[in-house]
DNA sequence: CCGATGACCACCC
DNA sequence: CGGGTGGCCATCG
């Protein structure tokens, strides 16, 4: 498997519960900005093989863009259990339930910080 | 090899 | 806020 696959994985397995990433911030993460669509196809093929937690990632204007009606609706269902607001039908509100992946960013600045 | 496709994104109006 | 447009890039037939 490629090491930028492995990577998306395990980034999407760190998303916390009850927040939700956008298929742009994970590529990001990845290191490849732009392969947006690359890392929903990934979440797409390997989902049903791994356990991750594909419902927490939504486009990045915090739609629900998944083509098939009843994944949607799932995806829609399972982010409700854990509690993510939506703002219209597929709208979920991201500046409340972004996931910040602060774990990730540190070591770039602080240090003198005190 | 080439054109079409897609669980995307930024921009513009 | 919503809808259209061009760009991106791996997969697929």
């Amino acid at each position: 498997m490629e090491a930028y696959t492995k990577q998306v994985i395990s980034i999407i397995q760190k998303i916390p519960l009850g927040t939700v990433a956008t298929y742009g911030q994970i590529a990001r993460l990845a290191g490849n900005p732009r392969a947006a669509r690359q890392v929903a196809r990934i979440l797409h093929s390997m989902s049903q093989k791994y356990d991750l937690p594909w419902h927490r990632v939504v486009n990045a204007k915090g739609e629900i863009v998944i083509g098939d009606p009843e994944t949607a609706i799932e995806q829609k269902y399972r982010l409700a259990e854990e509690g993510v607001e939506f703002f219209r039908q597929n709208k979920v509100k991201l500046v409340t339930f972004q996931w910040q992946p602060e774990e990730l960013c540190l070591s770039a600045e602080s240090s003198d910080l005190d």
